[in-house]
DNA sequence: GTCGCTCCGTTACGGATTTCACAAAGGTGA
DNA sequence: TCACCTTTGTGAAATCCGTAACGGAGCGAC
């Protein structure tokens, strides 16, 4: 029953889930696979094989309820919950994700930060406090977390996600330019600019003039 | 001769670049490639493998020269000249890129800023003009980009887009949470922080007590 | 009620990617 | 020089994933 999903198929379905949004808000109560697929740049038959592996949420001959279908993924990506989610690391980016509102609406709330710096400790940062971060194990042991996002320098991150690990998070995202090591049933992602420019330049480095 | 690339591939190289950097920092020469593949949760046949679409780099009995080994993939990638990259959208996100100090050591160069918010314009970040974003094609004409950052709302995010590729650009990195739709000569890569957590909650809602 | 059109769910296929496994090459030390 | 150990580069096999194609359900028109 519960057959292996692909985990390409996981990660898209935040995307339709994204696009399911847009369309609600635009008033569109109905989408067909191939209207979908046109914003997303997918092709129609992705996504209905993508969908296909969770059940049948389609109607022929009209396509799918957005709201409807939204739900559904909602429910399957366990988005129909809050998540608790700290932060490990307040400098400069640390302080631009304390800060972003992107995160509250869908249901991720930061509540605890993390540094090492005496500096920072104590401060309240968007109405949540800044904890030394060797306290970081005893906090998670009495207020369990289900996500840490580690915003740390690349030397620190693999001591942090370790200690995030042990005390029993599961999921990480990590900011810092490294790959951190975990057990398999931790949840990695990783978010680097810098990679993301340098396999673009490949592309890029053929036809440019660009030197005028 | 140029049979293709798999993207993939593309997309590992930069870690591998990266690692081989950190390695040579430690003051390490030579490297195999199941060494560097503990190191980054790649098995040694896939590094072999990619390396190999490329050329053969290595010694058989030793592994490969650390430093060798990174110049020819800085080679690859395009990595061996400066890169000139423009940002458009000067919030939150656009003041803490701006202010990023991992770009310049890597040969990316934020050589211009646009905003459409008349209190930003004109000001000096970083030491980086900010400029009107309606100025964006005229100064794009005079002083050729080669890649994007967008890190305007969403709903300003295609039209942004388009009128980057419109002037020439061809490599985008875009923040906003949003599919940006391009011609398929144009490279875009997408960050988004809440997709990436969106998919992990996929994997630790299920044996996730967390409820107390 | 039937026709005709749309569009889903699914299976089968084929292409892409990863893994396997081994011959050959480099290095070391007796 | 030779034996032995390591590790590469690479075809072949295995796996994973995406696409095509089609039967059939829903809907509207008449
Ligand atoms: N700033 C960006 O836009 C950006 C973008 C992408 C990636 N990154 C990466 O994110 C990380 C943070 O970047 P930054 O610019 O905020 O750096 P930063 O130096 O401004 O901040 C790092 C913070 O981590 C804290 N810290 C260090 N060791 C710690 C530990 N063991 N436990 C807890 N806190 C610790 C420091 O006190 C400091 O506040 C770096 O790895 C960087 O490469 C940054
Ligand atoms: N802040 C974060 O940590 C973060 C993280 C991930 C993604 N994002 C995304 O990045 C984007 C920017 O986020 P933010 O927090 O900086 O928002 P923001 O509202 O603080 O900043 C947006 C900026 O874009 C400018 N702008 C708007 N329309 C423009 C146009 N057409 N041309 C040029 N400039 C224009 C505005 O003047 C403003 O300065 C959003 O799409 C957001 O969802 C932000």
């Amino acid at each position: 029953m519960t057959l292996e999903i692909p985990e390409v198929v996981i990660n898209r379905l935040p995307v339709y889930a994204r696009a399911l949004a847009a369309l609600a808000l635009d008033g569109e109560t109905v989408v067909s696979s191939q209207t979908l697929g046109e914003r997303l740049d997918v092709t129609p038959a992705q996504i209905r094989k993508d969908l296909s592996y969770f059940g049948r949420f389609g109607k022929q001959g009209r396509g799918y309820n957005v709201l409807g279908l939204l739900a559904k993924l909602r429910e399957i990506l366990g988005l129909d919950r809050k998540w608790r989610v700290c932060l490990v690391g307040l400098g400069r980016l640390g302080q631009a994700i304390a800060e972003y509102g992107g995160f509250e609406p869908q249901g991720f709330q930061i509540v605890a930060i993390f540094d090492s710096d005496p500096a920072s400790v104590g401060k309240l940062v968007n109405a949540v406090h800044v904890h030394d971060s060797a306290e970081l194990d005893s906090f998670l042991r009495q207020n369990p977390v289900d996500i840490g996002i580690v915003a740390v320098p690349a030397h620190a991150a693999q001591q942090v996600v370790d200690r995030l690990v042990n005390a029993g998070i599961r999921a990480i995202l990590n900011y810092a330019p490294m790959t951190p090591h975990v057990a398999r049933d931790v949840a990695v992602r990783n978010i680097d600019p810098v990679l993301a420019m340098q396999s673009m330049t490949f592309y890029i480095k053929k036809a440019e003039p660009s030197g005028k």
